[in-house]
DNA sequence: GCCTCACATTACATCGATGTAATGGCTCAT
DNA sequence: ATGAGCCATTACATCGATGTAATGTGAGGC
């Protein structure tokens, strides 16, 4: 059986409390006592019952982070980045993914009101519906990304903004063709919207006409659902002379298909993307992309949720990352 | 405040017990009683408290997976494996990164003692090391990968198979300078050691004799890693005909390098991978690898735990998981 | 030498859910 | 009608850590 604070309190000749008072350091207990504690607790090698030190304590030291989908290169780097930095201030991080199904966001908000979770970062697929449910009875929550919901915190890349800087660029090598890959079909996603209208600001300041042929709808932003989209497109519609994909997996995706179709890029084709995953620098050719520093949307989220612990009533704060065009030589050679 | 069994039961006005009976659903309520139960539930939006549960019950729902890098695509797809077939069962996954820092593992450990987490799935960077704090004590452990650790249940692919059947695969297409890209420095990881073990035997099966410039080491399995280790490797020695990469994170960081260097893939030389992560079919060209089902893993690993969790004292199991190799562009065009 | 004051330490209650053992009410057989 | 027997329900204790309030111990001042 493990030792409990009362073994090592009978080891040490002690009570319980004192025990207590060493491991939490915030009642202070003299040096000689301290000592023997610490050595009861080296003998009987002792780890605290963190289930009951939640239900005491009313905190678990974890929090969630949802995401739609961990497989994804981009959920996976947000992911590592918001274990990390976690990690480094002393908290255990739960992961799950929201997936297609909206139902798990609600899920979710319920198992951490269960109080196994002191707080979430979630990255949700639908938007505004998730809004009802993130009231004051919740845990302190973040959100990440271009979610249209002003009753949470939130971090995000300003998607309008960046998305004209990346068409502005394509403008500036001389093509005036640029196609953009992912645009919402349907209701589509914020992120979708927002970086359609980035696209659209910046064709107004080119002066080019807005070209409805040169919309490429796709759901799913996935290489996969990417390479599909274009493969169909590209049967129907001449090569445009630039493609701005509104992820760099799907920009993957783009690429393969380019290439196999006898492509090339940036020659016949410039190829953009967003979010400059690891792969991004790798892929051949390598992606010109909007890049921002995954670590500080964790950083920033984490700030936004301790501080939310703190202060459950303040003024809702949404922080933007910056982020810059990163040209590699899918756009230029 | 939240509502507690005690608050459920004044209301449906029955004693805390029978609300807990009407939740687990073991000890049988009439039916009349239950449906106040339940009503009241639903009217304090009630929502069991975790901690206390966990503490009274000994097990929180909660299991941990320990990965190097979460970042990494290989990693993802693991994780994101596991945390889906995990809640499909109901359980709640706590994801931990080991790094590169072997302290983590026994961080980890001791984490695990501390009664938060049920569980857990293991994929360590030091391998024997590990073995000295895996007893009794400790909460069932699975480990992933290739570990020469006979203490825990584990789940693997063949590596030694594996790698054997994709240089054959190479040499079958008439080419005979195979490199391996990854291979252990100084004392490598158990992977590299067995992954050069099976490219070693099919070298002898094919009559090709063991050729030690055609070995570049490579400590980290990155893109990377690979591309400076590949860069380096090309300034001083003539290119392979062949190129094996011990994952496909490294073979998407060599084509990059192959391709900036004007080397065409498959014609110059040949380059396969291993894992099948989901970008190594959108390379360019797409990549030759070494498939496994992810999910399978993780669904193996999952039943390995919770199957160790019932009985703790059973013998040790290991399961392999199958694997193909799967040829693409990137050896034959 | 005695009293005060400060500080380390203790006993006890508490967080919320649930197993145990005991109680209560009911049906059914005689 | 009454006792046996069964099943739903209850009171209480418990899991382990920790806040609260009370106790104990020491030093220092007069």
């Amino acid at each position: 059986m493990r030792a409990t604070v009362k073994d090592v309190a009978r080891l040490a000749g002690v009570s319980p409390k004192t025990v207590s008072n060493v491991m939490n350091g915030i009642v202070p207990v003299s040096g000689p006592t301290k000592l023997k504690v610490e050595q009861a607790m080296a003998e009987l090698d002792y780890v605290p019952n963190l289930s009951a030190r939640g239900l005491r304590n009313g905190r678990s030291g974890v929090i969630a982070l949802a995401l739609p989908d961990l497989g994804t290169p981009y959920s996976a780097e947000i992911a590592h980045s918001v274990v990390e930095v976690a990690h480094e201030q002393g908290w255990s991080v739960q992961i799950e993914e929201t997936g297609s199904d909206p139902a798990r966001e609600y899920e979710l908000m319920s198992r951490a009101r269960s109080n196994l979770i002191d707080g979430l970062i979630l990255n949700p697929v639908v938007l505004d519906e998730s809004a009802v449910k993130v009231g004051v009875t919740l845990p302190p929550v973040v959100l990440l990304g271009e979610v249209s919901q002003k009753l949470a915190d939130r971090v995000w890349v300003d998607s309008v903004a960046a998305a004209r800087d990346m068409t502005l660029a394509l403008g500036r090598t001389g093509r005036r063709r640029i196609a953009i890959l992912g645009a919402a079909g349907g209701r589509g996603s914020a992120a979708a919207i927002l970086r359609t209208r980035g696209y659209q600001a910046a064709l107004e300041e080119l002066g080019i006409a807005w070209d409805e042929s040169l919309i490429i709808p796709c759901e799913k932003w996935s290489p996969d659902a990417a390479a599909r989209a274009l493969t169909a497109y590209l049967e129907v519609r001449p090569v445009p002379e630039a493609l701005f994909c509104f992820t760099d997996s799907m920009a993957i995706g783009a690429l393969s298909v380019l290439w196999k179709r006898g492509l090339r890029v940036p020659d016949d084709v410039a190829v953009a993307g967003f979010d400059d995953i690891a792969d991004a620098r790798y892929a051949v050719p390598s992606l010109t992309t909007v890049s921002f520093d995954k670590r500080r949307v964790a950083s920033e989220a984490l700030r936004l949720l301790t501080e939310r612990m703190q202060d459950r009533e303040g003024p809702q704060r949404v922080v933007a990352i910056d982020y810059e065009v990163v040209e590699r030589e899918s756009t230029s050679s």
